[in-house]
DNA sequence: GCAAAACATTTTATATTTAAAATGTTTGTC
DNA sequence: GACAAACATTTTAAATATAAAATGTTTTGC
């Protein structure tokens, strides 16, 4: 492989690399990246590149979810951790899985609970704890977004063939973990 | 940083399956892939792994920056995308580029301008809107962040080969280039 | 010129999110 | 059993986020 030419590090490469910067500023729409100074490194440009990506495809997803299901992206993702698993699940398992803290987890649970998509019924032998599941009503108003909301991304990656998916789905797997090692 | 769950040792005196299932917790952790079915699309299947890597990377930056320089992530891209641009930028550019409302943008400016971080005056050849910038105190502000923030980043990403980077760059400008072409 | 449209920003109202404190509940230790 | 520690959740306060309305300003089309 060769080595990038943001690696060979001379000046004059430098300088041809501001004017493509410049020249595209033209024609690119503005995101995170735009904030990457010539001597970033790549890691930071990786990172902002990431960032762009899940918020174009946030951004698209609560746009239609709100557009077409008058609904949010959390609630959405609250209901489909528990489509997921019948048995239901727990407060504390909804925050973990969903990565958002305990008190942001409560908030929705009490909305969700209020409009009779979710139940929250206590658990025999642990009085701490919640069991939380999709009601009925729930289970059928989840079905048609869930439906709706995988058009929407395939549509977002259908330009990706098979194995670029797969190869990026690797790199990502390596992401995570590399992430998660430095969580303990 | 939090201890694992093997050092707990308030719940140690429990059988060997316990173990065994605590065990296999720790190894894979929830998130929210935890949600996928069997018979989900990959393009959901990448986009939640995209969502996961996203948000743990973004937590982890979000307690750094709370724990060693008391502030936020918004604050920190406010200052990092003028400190890209030292001749300035108005109001929507900020918006723009880092994707979130203008009325987002109009309170975090505030807070910064009132700390004395930024500046912010009238162009005079357009009274609808404002040139925005690093003051002094901002700029020595943002360095000293600016580094922290890189080394974390690094950190996070420094298990993946110079080749595993730029491949993954390749096919995140793949997925930003679909994103953006839905976008008219 | 002049009205209408487009523009840049702020304000408003509301919803989301977090960190941290508060409230009960269960477990571990002696 | 007592009691401290750990736990699961909710509540609180502050920050962040959005959409939409409001406020000026500039541009456009006639």
């Amino acid at each position: 492989m060769t080595r990038s030419i943001f690696e060979r590090g001379t000046q004059r490469l430098r300088g041809e690399l501001a004017d493509i910067l410049e020249a595209s500023k033209h024609r690119t729409a503005l995101d995170h990246e735009s904030r990457l100074q010539g001597d970033d490194h790549r890691s930071t440009r990786l990172w902002l590149r990431l960032l762009t990506c899940t918020s174009m495809i946030e951004q698209r997803l609560r746009g239609r979810l709100r557009e077409e299901f008058g609904t949010t992206l959390p609630r959405f993702d609250f209901m489909a951790q528990l489509d997921r698993t019948p048995e239901g699940l727990t407060m504390g398992e909804l925050s973990q899985r969903m990565m958002v803290s305990g008190g942001n987890v409560s908030g929705i649970a009490s909305q969700l609970a209020n409009e009779g998509l979710i139940d929250k019924r206590p658990v025999p032998d642990n009085r701490r704890t919640y069991c939380v599941t999709l009601t009925p009503a729930g289970q059928k108003r989840f079905a048609e977004m869930a439906q709706a909301h995988e058009t929407w991304v395939r549509e977002m990656l259908e330009e990706l063939s098979v194995q670029e998916h797969t190869q990026l789905m690797t790199l990502l797997t390596r992401v995570k973990a590399g992430v998660r090692k430095l969580e303990d």
